[in-house]
DNA sequence: ATTGACGCTACATATTTAGTAGCATACTTT
DNA sequence: AAAGTATGCTACTAAATATGTAGCGTCAAT
């Protein structure tokens, strides 16, 4: 599975979903991502970049089509897994 | 995003899907995870069991009916991606 | 009793990430 | 022209995480 090699890392799952909402620059990327190392920052944007899945524009690094799609699905899924948590709460199976 | 922080990790993913196949034994499934650490594989399987997406029964781990939802959802978006992944070989995106 | 499979822990090593500082370039303001 | 400010990004050390290997305790079958 392609896409889990590629999303199984910290960060790339969590940049895909702070650039789905809007284009960010670099560093306030890192700003809205906890102020991610920029380290690690450069590394997924590169991954994400070389997937055809980011691009950078004149406003910062924004999704390109295909990952609009992408954080498209993720947005469904979302959706999903917040009715999931809700029961999660109820039952105090997140407490640790 | 809850299924991120959840999800935004190493392996995670991978035994999700995994285990989506078949349940598995500890030994089986690290051994279909390229031989996780054992460390990892149980920090993750508890992980995932205290979010009720996995459960430890008679035939080993396997997902639980949340866990088999959000397996499904990842499948189709695998059908997504490995289309997209032909498109990237097409264009040599991936290789590095 | 020994063997083998089970889930799992211990611990030392290697890899990855965090955290901070700062460089090089450009554009703006003074 | 000088100084300030913002950009993307690299360097380097410390901390966190994963790997790799050994092995424990339990149970079932031989």
């Amino acid at each position: 599975m392609v896409l889990l090699d590629v999303l199984g890392q910290r960060w790339t799952l969590r940049l895909l979903w702070e650039l789905s909402h809007d284009p960010a620059t670099f560093r306030v990327l890192r700003a809205r991502c906890d102020d991610v190392s920029p380290t690690v920052l450069n590394q997924r944007l590169k991954e994400l970049r070389g997937l055809g899945l980011v691009d950078l524009g004149e406003s910062g690094y924004e999704l390109t089509s295909i990952g609009m799609a992408l954080a498209a699905k993720f947005a469904s899924l979302d959706a999903w897994a917040n009715q999931w948590a809700q029961n999660l709460e109820k039952h105090d199976v997140l407490k640790d």
